[in-house]
RNA sequence: UCGGGCAUUGUCUAAUGGUAGGACGUCAGAUUCUGGUUCUGAAGGUUGGGGUUCGACUCCCUGUGCCCGAGCCA
């Protein structure tokens, strides 16, 4: 397994007994929307990290911003990430828990003159602050006596003062390089119930003032954050070490990108309440919900996010990596089965009307344990639409007019004759079979380059079949100069609905996120939400890789 | 322009002064009752310039480029 420097910082500190080999992180996410796969990554850094080394990691919810956060959320994360497959046992924790210590921890601040009560105006501290290049300017309320501002943060703590009249701020230091020392808020007034502690608080602590104290109170040991913290870290030692309490150490790594994906929990909420997605779990979101409903599994997403690395430089990964550890995945563990997405019927006209004959298919050639099932032929057929070709190129094995193909598990037949309606369109092929050719027959061992897969046309089952592609056509819709617009960034084309295809008789009862390899064709898997006992909906998590589409492609 | 960070094949990521390696992708071939899988092979890289050294992705100097930062968001 190839590692990484978080990896070996800890591997380090474990050598040299800097936390007494003890190994304690956590995953914090804010409960404002839905886990993505950004997330994931973070989650299997923290969780993963924890369990190699024998240590725990903790969820905590950052919930310090009563005006985004929900308990809807909350449900959400809790279902994702024990679906991705981590415990944290007992220890779920909320930043909402440390509330009364938090305040209490301000409290020693202003008498110890290290904070005190402003009364500027968010515009006039923003004013106050100076500019990249230009120092800040002390607040005219900067130099109040401890008392004053013990008396005036606790008013603000009862409800004295309206939202924005005051805040509590840090005595740091108005000229520093770094932006977050110059006087950061530490409390703001916000006369908003709280999905937790109800309307106990109207003052409520800014993540800068609760996160790392809430990793000192839950002892962690590597407190595991993205980049953009990389400038806070001055902030929260300043924190720490004025309060004298336990200082874990943060390391920083870069969050991930994918091409052609949105990982911006504000973005992604705008795509679900301007409706350009069917909700959170839509399985065209990169959100843990939407490609758990899409058919991806926790095992592949664990695999890419180990595959992908740990590192500080920005990057941004394929989605054919995330794409091949799916189908690595399933090719393992799907079944195969059989299913035509836009059916074109063909006649065996040399098959006795009436007759049924059932044949053995394997379920999974990977695993010979996975043992058969029976399905029925007979004289009228369907197969893909695509599988024909009135005047083929070169290359193309499969089914036209006096050429020969094999159907799966059961005979190889011959094109003899096409039947169009008025508009020229091909509506049957009539077709005649090799009695002998069948698995195990006489003729069996002829080489015949292409394998079909087919229904039986009085067998088959109708099923519905959703087709998605990436949601965006540019590969950083993120970027405002690449996409200005979220909207006109959508692909037209990511999401096709196949009212009409037919599938084998068992899959019109499959289960509710069952996934399936559609042979030839895909990886499906059974939509969680709208797919009925016999009318089921499939979603394709994943094509097969076809090196026939590039072939065609290729020529135009 | 100030503070912080980052630059290794198309993409992601190793190499901690000693043969630049792996994965995905691409290309070619073999196998195959899935144009899937599997197998074999190939192409392709150290941000520029200087230095130190027997030897530099690694150390030093100096450019260049990219990312983050001026919320009472996280």
């Amino acid at each position: 397994m190839p590692s990484h420097f978080i990896r070996e910082i800890v591997k380090s500190d474990l050598k040299t007994g800097k936390w007494n080999g003890c190994v304690q992180t956590r995953f914090p996410p804010e409960p404002n929307g839905f886990l993505h796969i950004g997330h994931a990554k973070s989650i299997c850094l923290n969780f993963g990290l924890a369990s190699e080394f024998g240590g725990l990691c903790n969820l905590r919810f950052d919930d310090t911003n009563p005006t985004k956060e929900e308990d809807f959320y909350v449900k959400a994360i809790i279902e994702d990430v024990k679906w991705l497959g981590f415990d944290w046992g007992d220890r779920m924790f909320y930043a909402s828990d440390n509330f009364v210590q938090l305040y209490e921890w301000a409290v020693k601040l202003i008498k110890d003159g290290h904070a005190y009560v402003d009364d500027l105006s968010a515009d006039e501290i923003r004013q106050h602050r100076g500019t990249l290049t230009l120092p800040g300017r002390d607040s005219p309320y900067r130099n109040r006596s401890v008392a004053e501002n013990l008396d005036l943060f606790e008013r603000m703590k009862d409800g004295e003062f309206v939202d924005g009249a005051k805040v509590l701020r840090a005595k740091i230091d108005m000229a520093s390089g770094n932006l977050n020392l110059r006087d950061p808020v530490l409390y703001r007034i916000l006369k908003v119930p709280h999905h937790r502690t109800g309307d106990r608080w109207c003052i409520y602590p800014m993540y800068d003032f609760a996160h790392g104290q809430s990793d000192s109170i839950e002892k962690i040991t590597h407190s595991i954050c993205t980049l953009e913290f990389e400038d806070h870290r001055p902030l929260y030692d300043w924190i720490l070490d004025k309060l004298g309490v336990y200082h874990p150490q943060q390391i920083e790594f870069a969050r991930l990108n994918l091409a052609y994906t949105l990982l911006s929990k504000r973005k992604l909420l705008q795509l679900v309440e301007e409706g350009c997605v069917d909700g959170w779990d839509d399985p065209r979101m990169p959100t843990i919900s939407g490609m758990r409903r899409r058919g991806y599994t926790p095992e592949s997403i664990r695999d890419f996010c180990e595959r992908i690395g740990v590192a500080k430089a920005n990057s941004t990964v394929e989605m054919a990596l995330l794409e091949h550890c799916l189908r690595e995945d399933l090719n393992k563990r799907a079944r195969r089965v059989m299913a035509v997405l836009r059916p074109l019927k063909i006649v065996i006209t040399n098959y006795p009307e009436g007759q049924v004959e059932e044949f053995a298919a394997e379920n999974n050639p990977e695993e010979p344990e996975a043992g058969s099932r029976k399905i029925p032929f007979s004289r009228e057929l369907y197969i893909e639409r695509d599988d024909f070709m009135e005047d083929p190129p070169k290359k193309f094995f499969r089914l036209a007019p006096g050429k020969e193909v094999r159907l799966k598990h059961a005979f190889i037949i011959r094109c003899e004759e096409v039947v169009k309606d008025d508009g020229g369109n091909v509506i049957e092929l009539r077709c005649t079979y090799d009695p002998d050719s069948r698995t195990g027959g006489a003729t069996a061992g002829r080489k015949i380059k292409g394998t079909l897969h087919w229904v039986s046309s009085q067998h088959a089952k109708k099923a519905e079949v959703r087709l998605y592609n990436h949601l965006f056509t540019k590969v950083n819709p993120a970027d405002e100069k690449e996409c200005p617009d979220l909207k006109t960034g959508l692909n037209p084309d990511s999401l096709e609905v196949l009212k009409d295809c037919l599938v084998e008789p068992a899959l019109a009862e499959a289960d509710p996120g069952e996934r399936f390899q559609f042979l030839r064709m895909g990886y499906f898997c059974v939509d969680s939400k709208e797919s009925k006992p016999g009318a089921p909906a499939f979603n394709r998590a994943v094509t097969l890789r076809d090196t026939w589409a590039k072939i065609s492609k290729k020529k135009g």
